[in-house]
DNA sequence: CAACTTAACGTACAAATAACGTTTAGTGTT
DNA sequence: AACACTAAACGTTATTTGTACGTTAAGTTG
């Protein structure tokens, strides 16, 4: 009784990146499959995903698919929705696809949805070629198989709220950064501009930001300090917070 | 192909429900089954779930479930977290139950849980009975069956979440109300009290709540006024809200 | 060392919040 | 009808936070 699948369940991934001045997303390559229509040209990209095993947590089906990709342990990720109606799957060629990939015959499939926030390196560059998978700026993206664009919206959306709830910006930035590549990384998701004076003031007044005697490279004029996230200092604060409600 | 379940899905709800001074969950009787070991006290209470059919969309079937029980359609209803943890059944009484109401061999279940926001009404109570069913103040409800504590907890911490973030309180307030009532709402959910008077002024800033000529009736000092909440100002402000974005 | 560029700091005003005091309109009692 | 009682409804002020700008400082380049 291993590994077999729940032909039912799946988990989707969606992956955000950040570069500086556009937010991203992970897609990865949906090969053809023979018998597929080939004069459908949107679904050859899709999410990273698959059908979840019978014994198997939603969350570590959900953590391998994105170990296998960044290579990294330390993700923040986070269920936002299911989707689930009967009829997701409309595509012929989606469904052939899913089919002939697991070999079960597979009507109809729910599927718990992630989203997670991956730092951005070069050297993730061969990997993801192995697995047939690339950055793509979330405006750019569409065309998915399945619902995937529609799942990427609802992802979007939840990152765009839970950003302006805790500082989920420290998972999408280098260890060390610049307050303007902060302040651009705020911008670009929320889509919205800042004053740079304000927004400065504000967020230094965050005690988990902290100052580093580090400062920009290569750059033709006055270099910025980079700042890091303190993660014990966040812990300490929300233990703090949540004194009051006691 | 009709009404066949799907082993390893289901729906759970939390019915939350307000009384004026007490946040209430609805809670479910769970019947013994033959085989049963009849030591076990805790688990004889549920929350209102069930599997769900091949082809029936997650939300009707958690729709289904609450107008059974309330006999109303227009609830507000959210889905907002998965369980699907393959241990989450941990105790034998719980799966034994499952087995014998499905007839199914059911091994694992993922449910997909999704929290309503009900108005208490004397007229349920009737509808209530027939189903086994009752309202328990929040912080009483414990030892329900499955992991539906754990799931109760995650709804309120949900709740309390939105709470913040949208008007949800209309919900759970009959149409006529006073300012109080609904600071009272505030102050149970959010579990923090709140100086009246600027409770008041904040809340009155919001267009969605109108006054109306009618008052409180049978209290023995100065009525307070009724307002209501006006649903066609409030989509019109969200609407002028998101112009902001385009 | 001057010109340039962006980082980093500062100020003034407006709006929102928090902590209070006061008046008013009902009910029930003498 | 005058009174006390109770909670509703309204008001005031100091403080904090947010917004919209102007100014200075520290590095790079030629």
């Amino acid at each position: 009784m291993e590994n077999v699948y729940i032909p039912h369940l799946s988990v989707d991934c969606v992956l955000f990146g950040f570069d500086e001045k556009q937010l991203k997303v992970l897609v990865v390559k949906r090969d053809r499959v023979p018998g597929e229509n080939p004069d459908l040209h949107s679904g050859l990209f899709k999410l990273p995903g698959r059908l979840i095993y019978e014994d198997e947590f939603l969350e570590d089906a959900a953590s391998k698919l994105i170990k296998e990709l960044t290579s990294s342990d330390d993700i923040h990720m986070q269920q936002f929705q299911v989707f689930g109606n009967p009829n997701r799957i409309q595509s012929p060629n989606d469904l052939l696809w899913l089919q002939t990939q697991t070999r079960l015959p597979i009507r109809r499939v729910v599927t718990i949805a992630f989203y997670a926030l991956i730092k951005i390196e070069e050297d993730l560059t061969d990997m993801l070629e192995r697995h047939n998978a690339r950055w793509i700026n979330l405006p750019e993206v569409k065309g998915l198989a399945f619902d995937h664009d529609e799942i990427l919206q609802e992802a979007y959306a939840h990152l765009k709220k839970e950003l302006t709830t805790s500082p989920l910006e420290f998972n999408l930035l280098p260890e060390y950064f610049t307050l303007n590549s902060l302040q651009s990384l705020y911008e670009v998701i929320l889509d919205q501009h800042f004053d740079n004076r304000n927004f400065r003031k504000k967020i230094l007044k965050m005690s988990y930001l902290v100052e580093t005697d580090k400062t920009e490279q290569k750059v033709t004029h006055r270099p910025a300090k980079l700042y890091r996230f303190d993660a014990d200092k966040y812990a300490q604060n929300q233990r703090e917070m949540s004194l009051f409600f006691l």
